[in-house]
DNA sequence: ACAAAAGTGTTTTTCGTACACCCATGA
DNA sequence: TCATGGGTGTACGAAAAACACTTTTGT
C-alpha cells in the first residue's frame, strides 16, 4: 500500500532531520459568512480530522517551523501568528488508539519517546486568501465552523479550546481584525467578526463609535453595491496605528 | 574534582531518565523591602548566575516538572505557579561559551540535540517562606532585585524579561498578590506591590477605594505597630473571593 | 514638637451602555 | 412600495482619576 510506504518515509525523514518529542499543532482561524473558521485535515483513508501540525527541524526556530507549517497548509506567507501554550501533560492521549485510526504501521522499533510535547500555535488569516491544501498524510483540508467541530484526533479538541479562550482575552485589550478581514471591508462585517469571537452581540452604534474612535481603521469613499438595501461604506486598516496598538494593548473590549 | 563527577552523573541520569532538548525554567518571583526579587542560583566555583531549571521526567507531566523544581529550590509547595511561554529560537545561547564558563565536562560523546527548546514557567511566593536552596550544580541560591539583575547565563535575562511582561499584563485583569505576600499585611504594602510591578506610583486613596471594592481583601482589628508613625490596619485575602477573580478576571488595573 | 507614614472624601471627567428612527437600495 | 440591512446621536450612570489635609506614633 503506497500510503503505508510513504508513512514510513515520512516517520524516516522526522526522526533522522527533526527534533524528538516535540511538535507543533497550528489553530488556523478564518472567518467567512459570520462564522468563525477553523482549518483541519482529514487523515488519508480515515474520516477522523486534526490539527495541521509538524515536526520542527533540529536547527530551525520553532517560530519558523510554525510559519512553515502554516504555509504548506494555506499558500499564505503574511499571517499573524502566535505561540499560545504548550501541552505537556504526561498523557496527551492513547498513542495506540490514533494508531489504529490512522492505520499507521508498526512504530514500536522506533526509538519514539512515550509521549510528545506539543507547542500550540494560533494563526488569523484571510478566508479568502487561503488556498486550503491537503498534504501527502491527508485527504482533505477544509474549514470547519468553531462551533461545529467533529470529535479531532488526539487532544486537539483541547488545544482549539484553550487557543479559543486565548483569542477572546486577547481581543479585549488588542485590536483584531487585520488578518482576519480582507483589505476592505463594510463596519457591520467588523461587527460580526467580534461578535462572533465574543459570541455575543454588540450594539452597532456604541461598536461603530468605539472602533472609529481607536484610529485604526480608515472609511473610503467607496461603498460596497449589491444588497437591497442601503450601501455601506468600506474601511481599511491603518498598519500603522494597528500595529502600535497591537503593541501598546489598550481597548478594554469587556 | 568532585564536582565534575558529579555533573557527569547527573548527565547520565538526566540521559537515562528525562526527556531530551527539552527544559524547564523557572522565574520565581518575590517581593521583599517594596522590591519585585527573583531567584537566582549561582553555578558552582563561578560567578555566573542563572535561573533555576531542570529537566522533566519522561513520564512525568510539564506541570508536574515546574513544580517540582520549584519545590526543591524554595521549600514551598503551595504556589502560583503558569507557563507563561516556550522559547525555541534556533540559537539561544551559545553552547560552547556556557560550557567554558561552567566547567563542564566534554559532553561531545552524548548524543544531545544541538538545541534546548525551554518551557518558561514564572512563579509567585511568599518571600518570607522561602528557604532559597542551592543544590550539588550550584553555590548559592539567592533573591536579587529585579530591577538590577546581573548578565545571566543561557538566554535567562530575556526569560525574565518575557515573564515580567507577562506579569504586568496578568496584573491588569487578575489580582496578584496571594502568593506574594505573607498573610497578613497592610494596605500600603498591597500598594507598593502593585507599583513595583506596574513600575508607577498610584494614588492611595483610590488604590484603597478600588482594592477594598473588590472585595477579595479584608480588614482585621489588628494594627501594625512599630514605626514613628501612625499604625496601619492590616488585611488579608479572603481566599475563596480571591480565587473567584483568579478565574473570572475583571479587574482592569491599567 | 516634629518627622514620617497612614488614613480618608469629594469633585470632575471619562467611558460604557442603553436606546430608536430614518435612509438607501434592489426586487 | 416594500423588505432588508446600514447608518447615526443623545442621555444616563458607573467608574476612574485628580486632588490635600488630618491623624497617629516614636523619637
Amino acid at each position: 500500500m503506497n500510503y503505508k510506504k510513504q508513512l514510513e518515509e515520512y516517520f524516516n525523514e522526522v526522526d533522522a532531520r527533526c527534533v524528538l518529542g516535540l511538535s507543533i499543532d497550528c489553530v488556523i482561524f478564518g472567518f467567512y459568512d459570520n462564522q468563525l473558521k477553523v482549518l483541519l485535515l482529514r487523515w488519508k483513508q480515515t474520516e477522523e480530522w486534526g490539527l495541521p501540525g509538524g515536526f520542527i527541524y533540529k536547527n530551525e526556530s520553532v517560530d519558523v517551523a510554525a510559519q512553515r507549517i502554516l504555509e504548506e497548509r494555506t499558500g499564505i506567507k503574511e499571517l499573524f501568528l502566535q505561540q499560545f501554550h504548550t501541552f505537556g501533560e504526561d498523557v496527551r492521549y492513547n498513542r495506540q488508539e490514533i494508531s489504529q485510526k490512522l492505520s499507521w504501521p508498526d512504530t514500536s522499533s522506533r526509538q519514539w519517546p512515550d509521549r510528545t510535547v506539543s507547542i500550540g500555535y494560533f494563526a488569523l488569516v484571510d478566508f479568502s486568501k487561503v488556498a486550503p491544501t491537503a498534504d501527502f498524510l491527508t485527504d482533505e483540508c477544509r474549514w470547519w465552523d468553531v462551533e461545529k467541530l467533529p470529535s479531532l484526533l488526539f487532544d486537539h479538541n483541547h488545544i482549539v479550546a484553550v487557543a479559543l479562550r486565548t483569542l477572546r482575552v486577547q481581543l479585549s485589550w488588542q485590536p483584531v481584525g487585520y488578518n482576519l478581514l480582507p483589505e476592505k471591508f463594510t463596519m457591520p462585517e467588523l461587527q460580526r467578526l467580534y461578535e462572533t469571537i465574543l459570541n455575543r452581540p454588540l450594539d452597532p452604534r456604541n461598536f461603530s463609535k468605539k472602533m472609529r474612535a481607536l484610529g485604526i481603521i480608515e472609511r473610503l469613499e467607496e461603498q460596497r453595491k449589491g444588497g437591497a438595501f442601503k450601501s455601506p461604506y468600506l474601511f481599511r486598516f491603518n498598519k500603522e496605528k494597528y500595529e502600535k496598538a497591537l503593541q501598546e494593548g489598550n481597548l478594554a473590549f469587556s
